[in-house]
DNA sequence: AAACCACCATGAACCAATTCACATAAAAAC
DNA sequence: GTTTTTATGTGAATTGGTTCATGGTGGTTT
C-alpha cells in the first residue's frame, strides 16, 4: 500500500510535468490517475501495431519506445522514440480508426494506460487539455511535414545531418569535444530514421569520421561537431 | 442588400455542408458568418506563403486552390487541392507558429476568413467545434503520414497509381469506358504531386497507355481503367 | 574456449529515377 | 493569324543510393 500511495505520487508528478496534463491541479490530476493503469512493458515488446483498433492512449513513465513502420517487403521506418512524459496513441483514440504505427519498446517501460472513454470524458471536464491535445496534433503535424519534405527535397547526407542535429537537441549534452549523444544509437536505427540503407549511412558517417566531424566513443556513441549542423540548418 | 443577403445565405448553406461547421444550428452559424469576412482572390495568386504569421484561417466558398511546398532550388511538391467547403489555414491559428505550407489559387476563388481571435473564441462557445477539428487535424496525420510511408517505400509507378487512385475518389466520375476526371491535371502537377520528375511520369503514363489502362481524352483530361488501381492498393 | 549474435566496414555491381537536350503539340496572347 | 508560351514526348548520359558479398569486431551465451 504504502508503495501504491508511492507510485501514485511518483505519477501525480510525472503527469504535471507533461505537456497534455501540465496546468492542472493536484484534485484534476488525481481524477486522472483513478482512471489510469500502470502497464508494465518488457523491452523489445510491441505495445500496438500499426492497424490494430485504438481503445486506449499511454504517458510513458519510464524507459524508452520507437514508433516505427514496416514495409510489406521489411524496410522499416522509424518515426521517433518516445521518452517518459510523453504520450502517444491520441490518434487513433480520438477518431476512433486503426493505429497509424507500431509502438515497441527499446526498454523496460512503464506506461500509464488511459482508455479511451474516461480520455474523452476529460477532454469535456478539462477543455483546456483539449486545447493542448490540439497543440500536440499540430506539433505533430509540423514534425511530420518537415520530414515529408526533407524526404523529398534533401539528399541522404543533408537528411543525416538533420537527424543528428535533431536528435542531438533531444539527446545531446554539450562538451568540449562537440556534443555527446547520451544514448547509444546503431547504424540500422540511424538509416531506418533517415529511410536509407545501413551501409549508405555507414559510409556517410565515415566521411565525417575522416572530415573531423564525427568521433566515435565506443558503446554506440557518438561525438559531433556543430559544424556538421551547418549543412543540416 | 439583396446581394449581400443572397450571399449571407449561401454562405450559411456551405457552412452547415462543411465538417468543420456541420450540425451547428441556423442560429450558431450565423454568428459565425458574423465574424467572418468574405475575401475574393484572383487566379494564381497567393494567399499565404509558409513562414508567414497565421492570423486567420479559411474555408473556400468558390475555386480551386492547392498547397504547396517550395524547396531551395526550386522543386515543389504539392500536398493537395483544396475544393469548396474545406477549410485550411487551420494549424498555424492554433499552434500561434508560422504557416507550415504555401496556399495558392489555381483558379479565382472566394474564400471566407475567419479572425484568429473569433476562431478561438468560437472553439469555446462550440466544443463540438472542438471536436470536429481534432478530427480534421487526425485526418491531416493520417494522409500526411501515408504519403511519407509511400516516398519511402515504394517506388514511383507504384506512388503514381496510388495518386491517380486518391484523384479518381475526389474528382473521377464511372464512365463505361473507365474512371474519368472532370478536372484538368498536368503532368508536371502530378509530378509534383508524387514527388518526382515531370519526365518520369510522362514516362509511366505512356506506358500505362500503351497497356490501355489509361486514355487520354485531350484537353488535360484522363480516363483511367480501375485495374491500374490495383497496382496501388 | 568456442560458438554465436548484433553491429560496423567496404568495395563492386546494379538500378531507378533524374537531368539534360531536344522535338513536337497545343493553348494563350498579341 | 501569327507569335509566344506552356505542356507533352522521348532518348542518352549521369547519378545517388541500393543491393550483394564478404570480412571484421566486440560482446554474450553455453
Amino acid at each position: 500500500m504504502l508503495q501504491t500511495n508511492n507510485n501514485k505520487l511518483a505519477i501525480l508528478n510525472l503527469l504535471s510535468g507533461s505537456f497534455l496534463f501540465s496546468g492542472l491541479d493536484r484534485a484534476e490530476l488525481e481524477k486522472i490517475t483513478d482512471f489510469a493503469k500502470v502497464q508494465h512493458v518488457p523491452a523489445k515488446s510491441t505495445v500496438f501495431f500499426k492497424g490494430d483498433q485504438g481503445n486506449s492512449m499511454f504517458i510513458v513513465i519510464s524507459g524508452r519506445l520507437k514508433v516505427q513502420n514496416i514495409s510489406e517487403d521489411g524496410k522499416t521506418l522509424i518515426l521517433g522514440f518516445l521518452e517518459p512524459k510523453s504520450s502517444f496513441g491520441e490518434i487513433a483514440v480520438l477518431d476512433g480508426k486503426p493505429r497509424t504505427a507500431t509502438v515497441i519498446s527499446v526498454k523496460p517501460c512503464e506506461l500509464l494506460v488511459i482508455e479511451r472513454s474516461s480520455f474523452l470524458h476529460f477532454l469535456e471536464m478539462f477543455p483546456a487539455v483539449s486545447i493542448k491535445l490540439m497543440n500536440v496534433l499540430c506539433q505533430m503535424l509540423r514534425s511530420t511535414d518537415d520530414f515529408l519534405e526533407g524526404m523529398v527535397f534533401l539528399n541522404l547526407p543533408t537528411r543525416l545531418a538533420k537527424m543528428l542535429h535533431l536528435l542531438s537537441i533531444k539527446y545531446g549534452a554539450k562538451t568540449d569535444r562537440g556534443i555527446e549523444f547520451d544514448i547509444k544509437i546503431s547504424q540500422s536505427d540511424l538509416a531506418n530514421l533517415v529511410g536509407s540503407s545501413r551501409e549508405s549511412v555507414n559510409k556517410q558517417l565515415k566521411v565525417w569520421e575522416d572530415e573531423g566531424l564525427i568521433i566515435y566513443l565506443g558503446e554506440g556513441k557518438l561525438c559531433v561537431d556543430e559544424k556538421l549542423f551547418r549543412v543540416a540548418e
